[in-house]
RNA sequence: GGCGCGUUCGUCUAGUGGUUUAGGACGCUGGCCUCUCACGCCGGUAGCACGGGUUCGAAUCCCGUACGCGCUGCCA
């Protein structure tokens, strides 16, 4: 078997589309799990759409995600350049070589003319295409007689190569995903190859690259599907041999719209059935790199069994084309949020303590000893859906209440609080180990002694102590507290509360 | 309009002619756990687009219809 060679091909025009990156993924993945090479390679030859720093921000992204390409712009490799823009003479030189064997003609029709052409059809008609019925009536080197093409091109008039296609044939081929699919020719245009600017289409440049690059399958969305004929006929007119297709299918809106940009300004104000397409804004929203690319694995594609939970890693292991799916997916936010809960919760205590030291210090709190803070990150991990909400949960693990919440004194602070909780830090000022067990079991002799729940001593302690009324289990949280800390914070309100309630 | 592709619970999907009273996950929902909020656990909800065939038997094969999407550019 040969060298398995594949490509993420995108064009910087700007953001990175989450459908995008679920194709980097999967070209990545099929590459990975066979020993193979994933290449990324830019297809920039759309001067017009052209947008500075798409580039650098897809190589970001890509890098973020840890979709590291084997060969591409920053990597380099035995195929370069890897910027589409950077290989004009090999397209044209190509190119050339068509129109010499009659598979290609210059066309000098100005876009004025294309226009008009398409004008004057019936507007109950489909607009026309530049095809064996038209192409006669254009000014061409079909058309025209070899001295008048010959003289337009020397007299430099602008000009663009369109493909022959040929009449009444049966385009056919194979797709991993899809099966046989097969085009009439009457359906397909004699299409561009070479712009009057000198660039390149894509249907010219991704069948030469891709041959050229060895590229051994072709992994990319299902808008490309219809214009496979072309590129068939391309790799037969240059007696190449076609890489194996595989088309994805495509992601929608929850509406079944296509996913836009527009109108959307954050994922918590979005317009109702619209999400946004925008990898960026998922990675700004704090979401989890493994989540992120766990969710976009599964649209589309599924293991055949009932796990849903993988690394990219498990990913490369398992990801196979022939499980990708025909049909189009709707991207749905609700999963998403679970999965990142998922892999927050299965991350390392030490690892995930790690990388919360950022959060921390960016909100500009400070903590006592590595083995404080992992016990606050190991006791609150599992109550976490963002990684981000850990700084605002563990708040008092770091700094004493300043305040306690008026609705929960309300309901919790009795007019026996005072006393209990005096006796509370007066029996755990007796315990020998403070730890979760023994303050368990102090507040529940307390609460036997006077008949009465205990949940009359935890909720007061828990406001005491945190200033809220909502936590983790509260003998755990007061044993990482520690008895000093515990001791004066109760003290603290119990001075406190009374005042504020008169 | 033409051509192409697609259609299993609200969503992601399992399913490749009998093992299926169509399975799982998210969501929603009932309960358990419990000191709160979460987590976790147990249960419920809901689907083969429609119509014809083929077959002893079809979600699975064929045809048609409907609907959705893609392409129909000197965009990719």
């Amino acid at each position: 078997m040969s060298k398995i060679r594949v490509r993420f091909a995108p064009s910087p025009t700007g953001f990175v589309h989450v459908g995008g990156l679920r194709t980097a993924l999967y070209n990545y993945l099929f590459a990975k799990k066979r020993g193979g090479t994933f290449i990324l390679r830019i297809e920039d030859t759309d001067r017009s759409r052209y947008v500075e720093g798409a580039t650098e921000n897809l190589i970001a992204v890509l890098n973020w995600a840890g979709l590291v390409p084997d060969e591409g712009p920053e990597q380099g490799g035995d195929f370069g350049p890897y910027f589409q823009s950077q290989r004009q003479n090999i397209y044209r030189d190509y190119a050339r070589e068509l129109i010499n064997g009659g598979r290609a003609y210059y066309a000098f029709d100005t876009p004025e003319e294309i226009e008009e052409m398409r004008r004057r059809a019936p507007k109950s008609e489909a607009p026309p295409k530049y095809d064996a019925s038209l192409r006669m009536q254009m000014r061409n080197s079909l058309s025209l007689s070899p001295g008048e093409s010959a003289e337009l091109l020397e007299a430099g008039a602008p000009y663009v190569i369109r493909l022959l296609i040929p009449e009444d044939r049966t385009f056919t081929f194979n797709d991993i995903i899809r099966g046989q699919v097969s085009f009439h020719s009457r359906q397909i245009d004699d299409q561009v190859l070479i712009k009057s600017d000198g660039y390149p289409t894509y249907h010219l440049a991704n069948v030469v690259d891709d041959h050229l690059m060895q590229i051994s399958h072709v992994i990319r969305g299902e808008e490309w599907l219809s214009s496979v004929p072309k590129h068939v006929y391309l790799y037969e007119c240059f007696g190449w041999k076609m890489p194996d297709l595989a088309h994805l299918p495509l992601i929608f809106n929850p509406d079944g719209t296509k996913m836009s940009k527009r109108n959307i300004q954050s994922l918590d104000e979005l317009p109702s059935g619209k999400v946004d397409p925008d990898v960026q804004t998922y990675i700004d929203s704090g979401y989890e790199k493994e989540a992120i690319l766990n969710y976009i694995a599964f649209l589309g594609w599924n293991p055949g069994d009932d796990r849903d939970v993988f690394t990219l890693r498990a990913l490369q292991n398992i990801f196979s084309l022939e499980r990708v799916n025909k049909s189009a997916a709707i991207f749905d936010l609700q999963k998403l949020n679970y999965l990142n809960q998922e892999h927050l919760h299965r991350m390392e205590t030490d690892v995930l303590a790690e990388e919360l030291k950022t959060e921390m210090q960016k909100a500009g709190i400070h903590y006592d000893a590595d083995a404080y803070f992992k016990a606050v990150v190991d006791l609150l991990k599992s109550r976490l859906h963002f990684r981000k909400e850990f700084v605002e949960y563990s708040t008092y693990f770091f700094k004493e209440p300043e305040s306690y919440d008026p609705q929960v004194v309300k309901k919790r602070w009795k007019g026996d609080s005072a006393k209990l909780l005096f006796e509370f830090i007066d029996e755990i000022s007796k315990l020998d180990r403070f730890d979760a067990g023994s303050i368990e079991k102090c507040v529940r002799q307390i609460a036997d002694r006077h008949e009465i729940g205990s949940g009359r001593i935890i909720h007061p302690v828990r406001l005491a102590v945190s200033g809220i009324g909502v936590g983790p289990g509260l003998f755990e949280m007061l044993q990482i507290l520690g008895r000093e800390k515990v001791t004066k914070r109760v003290k603290n309100a119990i001075e406190m509360i009374p005042a504020r309630q008169q």
